[in-house]
RNA sequence: GCCGGAGUAGUUCAGUGGCAGAACGUUUUCUUGGUAAGAAAAAGGCCGGGAGUUCAAUUCUCCCCUCCGGCUCCA
């Protein structure tokens, strides 16, 4: 029998199995699903301790076909009705089933391989950042080093950025209600923003999105078509109201910082704009170490501001840029922001799950609400385009999705700390803090803790350091160190040039100063 | 937000209607060491918060907060 067929059979058995220990259930959907198969039932209330009641029953009820030790029920949950969250309510009972015992034994393994991967908690284990109770659900605390893997990612895109023309602006936290009024944020995306705050007489919003601040800097003096393409980009920092449900480490929370950039330009440029930004993009992606994702282009909502003409036009060249790019991607239909439709980069992390991280979006419409213009070759006022991205989408996520494809291993140009210099007695700790020096910016931290060797090295292994270099006598004496290497373990003696040469031929994305 | 589960030391977790426990981590002392845990001692707790039941609640009940697995939503 075929996989799915076992599988399909298992939503029929296990219906029949509650059914009979629950004879007042409702039957709802069932289906096959990747790596087993669910079914939803109405007017069903248990808690997980009856699953092994459910699954010794549907043992007792399976055919010949299916061997007992190669399904197992997993999860109990709840799922609305038809998918939509109007409706009421399902219990939900997960399963998975496979061949063998064999496949099924690996399919758990593989999820306890998964779960060391959890950002969240190599953000504990790493003292990177946590998230604390007192302040509230989803504002997480960066501690130094995660602060230190934030800073190096923002200076990366400073300079990459910089170097490509963009302008970086700063602009601040909250601002008027009427400015988000204009904008449509107030009609149209109302649910994700926190209430108004009062401030004298007038109503200010937190920011939910960065967009109307650069539209404002734009604002502020004439332009000519001899300005455009003007690429304005940020760390924005903005907050979102997001169900508490949906909160999850870094990946979603209720305040990040986006590395957003909103680009103003001529109908002409757009085009090319959006094709070099979106190759750029997926390049930048690269260096990170991401080189799987999935794209989707993401149509008009139900609610959406503006024309369905402009809508099909900003959709039209999103395709094109695609297209010309031979890149693959999917139709997300209706996902589209309410201002623009976009194109979503999920990247995937190292077990395959996707993350929406990068969007572009091409946007007729704030434009048209905020009447910005600029002038053009006959002295005309005309409107601009603007193209909304981020590349990294925000740096919580991107930082979660960046642990967990690394397992925290992080590559060294990204580790907050990239070695520990362990003198095995203190007589070497004047020689250690020499070395420190010589490795100049190569970010080096001093373990003169009184422990001995064996024990450093454990932790350094546990905290992923790069690189641990031993010093004692024999070190002292060559001028060298003794290196050993993170997952290739001791790589034996080498001269400290020698060890400075390694470091910046093999990591070209450092950069020495 | 909804369905199901859980909150005990810095961390991971035992435990009980009647003095609060382990391991790791931390601190101190000893130890001056060569590639994954040297030894000893000590400190560390409003048992998530509030209310109720009880002679007595960390334990039982209710409400709230937070977290986990899903659903829906999303950068």
């Amino acid at each position: 029998m075929k996989l799915d067929t076992i599988r399909h059979s298992l939503t029929h058995i296990l219906a029949a199995a509650v059914k009979e220990l629950f004879p007042r259930v409702k039957l709802g959907t069932g289906s096959v699903i990747e790596n087993g198969f669910y079914c939803d039932f109405d007017n069903l209330k248990i808690s997980d301790k009856d699953l092994l009641k459910i699954e010794k029953k549907m043992k007792e009820l399976i055919k010949k076909e299916i061997k007992p030790d190669t399904f197992k029920l997993t999860k109990l949950a709840g799922a609305y009705l038809k998918g939509d969250e109007k409706n009421k309510m399902l219990t939900r009972i997960y399963g998975i089933a496979f061949n063998t015992k064999k496949e099924l034994d690996q399919y758990l393994k593989m999820q306890e391989e998964a779960e060391k991967r959890d950002h969240r908690k190599l953000g504990q284990k790493l003292d990177l950042f946590s998230i604390n109770e007192d302040i509230g659900a989803g504002l997480p605390l960066w501690h130094g080093k995660g602060a230190i893997l934030r800073h190096i990612i923002e200076n990366y895109l400073y300079e990459e950025l910089t170097s490509q023309g963009y302008e970086w602006l700063t602009t601040p936290h909250i601002g008027k209600l009427s400015l988000w009024k204009t904008s449509g944020h107030w009609d149209f995306y109302k649910e994700n923003i926190y209430s108004p705050i009062k401030i004298d007489k007038e109503e200010y919003l937190l920011k939910p999105m960065n967009c109307p601040f650069h539209v404002k800097v734009y604002q502020s003096k004439i332009r000519s078509y001899k300005d455009l393409p003007i690429k304005f980009a940020e760390l924005g920092t903005v907050y979102r109201y997001e169900k508490s449900g949906v909160l999850h480490g870094l990946t979603r929370v209720r305040g990040f910082t986006q590395d957003d950039a909103h680009i103003f330009c001529t109908p002409d440029q757009m085009e090319k704009e959006l094709f070099s930004i979106l190759k750029y993009g997926l390049e930048i992606l690269k260096t990170f170490g991401f080189k799987d994702y999935e794209i989707y282009l993401s149509t008009r909502p139900k609610k959406f501001m503006g024309t369905k003409k402009m809508w099909q036009k900003a959709t039209d060249s999103l395709k094109h840029a695609c297209e010309k790019l031979k890149l693959k991607y999917e139709l997300d239909p209706e996902g589209g922001v309410f201002y623009c439709p976009k194109i979503d980069i999920k990247i995937k992390d190292s077990i395959g799950r996707p993350w929406q991280c990068s969007t572009f979006q091409i946007d007729f419409n704030l434009p048209k609400a905020f009447n910005i213009s600029y002038i053009d070759e006959k002295g005309k006022k005309k409107e601009p385009i603007m193209i909304h991205r981020a590349l990294l989408g925000s740096l919580e996520r991107f930082i979660g999705v960046l642990l967990e494809h690394y397992e925290g291993a992080l590559p060294v140009w990204l580790s907050p700390v990239q070695a520990w210099i362990i003198p095995i007695t203190s007589r070497h700790e004047k020689y250690a803090e020499e070395i420190s020096k010589k490795l100049g910016s190569f970010r080096t931290k001093l373990k003169n803790e009184n422990e001995t060797v064996s024990k450093k090295i454990r932790q350094g292994e546990i905290q992923k350091i790069p690189y641990l270099l031993v010093v004692g006598d024999k070190e002292m004496k060559t001028k060298s160190v003794r290196v050993r290497e993170r997952s290739k373990g001791d790589i034996g003696e080498m001269k400290i040039d020698k060890f400075i040469d390694k470091i910046w031929r093999n990591y070209p994305n450092l950069r020495k100063n």
